[in-house]
DNA sequence: CCAGCATAGTGTCCAAATGACACGATGTCA
DNA sequence: TGACATCGTGTCATTTGGACACTATGCTGG
């Protein structure tokens, strides 16, 4: 089967920056090559888009597919579509940008036969294609981001302390937070509930645990309100 | 001449949001299709994407065949691919930001006999394809960024009086701002150069004329500040 | 030439938000 | 039961944001 067209056309794929959070630091998820060109590099998951598909469909099919990932949270970041990126020809790829819950893909069994593995984004290998760069155009993203709408929520478990919280932040914008005032401003929010249960296993003080009330948030956000850090 | 591939794939376009500043509202740049599909409706100016050019410079070689327009600020904003955007097939399109001075574009010659023309964003005729949604996305996008980057600028000519300045920021945020708090925001922040100048050909006392000391911002920048209105 | 006009340009005060800062409380473990 | 690790909490000083009104200037038309 082939397929021919009247004016030549760039090959059209999506890759994900998959973030997740580890008690240290921020992960991105990673997958290794198995064919030429960058066979045997790193890389960032995604594929080609199929015809009868959206660009979201795509990424979100490539993720599970390649990585066994279903994302909390998915958002299209930015086109790459320099000649050359990608040596087999012109290749224009829509990248998007993902979070997880660490937690509910700790075992991540590598899916089929691929090898998927989880990289501190301070520390990664050396990446295929122009993939370092998206993975900076992501993180960039992220720091942006994360301070204006409360997507870091979708890093944590469903049940997190403060203390976590505030790692998370911490982590993700490279900067100490001061507790007292961190804690003053994220509860005068108001979109956080206060659970009647305390972190477990711990061998000190166990902390309260609080959830993220989205439903509370969503009401807020059409009165037009803007979480802010 | 025709091009064969082993699989299908889409088609890849440009399209260009852009945006221009009247003395009392904010424009966009449309164009009217002379081809099917919706041939004789207005639509954002775009093309095919080339296989040795790169998206950025697709978009500006479109602006500049298809509405003689260079603009000072460019950027990618979204890729559409909804499958069924375009009647003709596949087509995904990377959509562009673009802001122009007005002024260098009064004359707007429709390039190669076609028609080319501003119209009020608030009220444009029906738009072709998903343009309509584009052109939301672009207008979101230049709401939330002309608050953390000195780009309105770019819509003004480079001497500018502060009332010209503040009915810019009226205009996108479609909210009145106080005139002196105004004034003593974007003053202390150090960015315009006062003139010796004042406007011309007004019929009462005229305004003093600034220009944006890009050099300094990027100092600035580079030192960690951040615009912010 | 002067009266009327349209817009320019300017400062204060109050309220709210920000940011620095330290210690007693609680649970675990040895 | 004492040492430890982390939890959880409030004050104060400073900065920032937002409301608010009048005089100055230059042009115009009678």
């Amino acid at each position: 089967m082939s397929y021919t067209y009247e004016y030549p056309r760039p090959a059209l794929t999506v890759d994900c920056v998959v973030f997740g959070l580890d008690d240290e630091d921020l992960k991105v998820l990673l997958i290794r090559r198995g064919v030429e060109p960058f066979s045997g590099r790193w890389a960032l998951p995604g594929g080609f888009v199929r015809m009868e598909e959206s660009l979201d469909d795509a990424a979100r099919r490539e993720l599970g597919e390649e990585a066994g990932v279903r994302p909390n949270h998915l958002e299209q970041l930015y086109t790459f579509g320099t000649p050359g990126r990608d040596p087999r020809g012109r290749v224009v790829t829509v990248a998007y940008f993902a979070l997880v819950k660490l937690s509910d893909h700790v075992p991540h069994a590598a899916t089929d036969a691929r090898d998927a593995a989880w990289f501190s984004v301070w520390d990664t290998p050396k990446l295929a294609f122009d993939h370092a760069d998206v993975l900076g155009t992501a993180l960039q993203r992220l720091k942006g981001k994360v301070r204006y709408q409360p997507i870091g929520f979708e890093l944590l478990p469903p049940k997190f302390t403060l203390t976590q919280l505030q790692r998370l932040y911490e982590i993700i914008l490279e900067r100490e937070l001061d507790k007292r005032n961190f804690r003053k401003k994220i509860l005068a929010m108001d979109l956080l509930e206060e659970l009647d249960e305390v972190e477990q296993d711990v061998s000190h003080r166990a902390a309260r645990l609080y959830r993220f009330d989205h439903k509370k948030y969503k009401q807020l956000e059409k009165a037009g309100f803007n979480f802010e850090l």
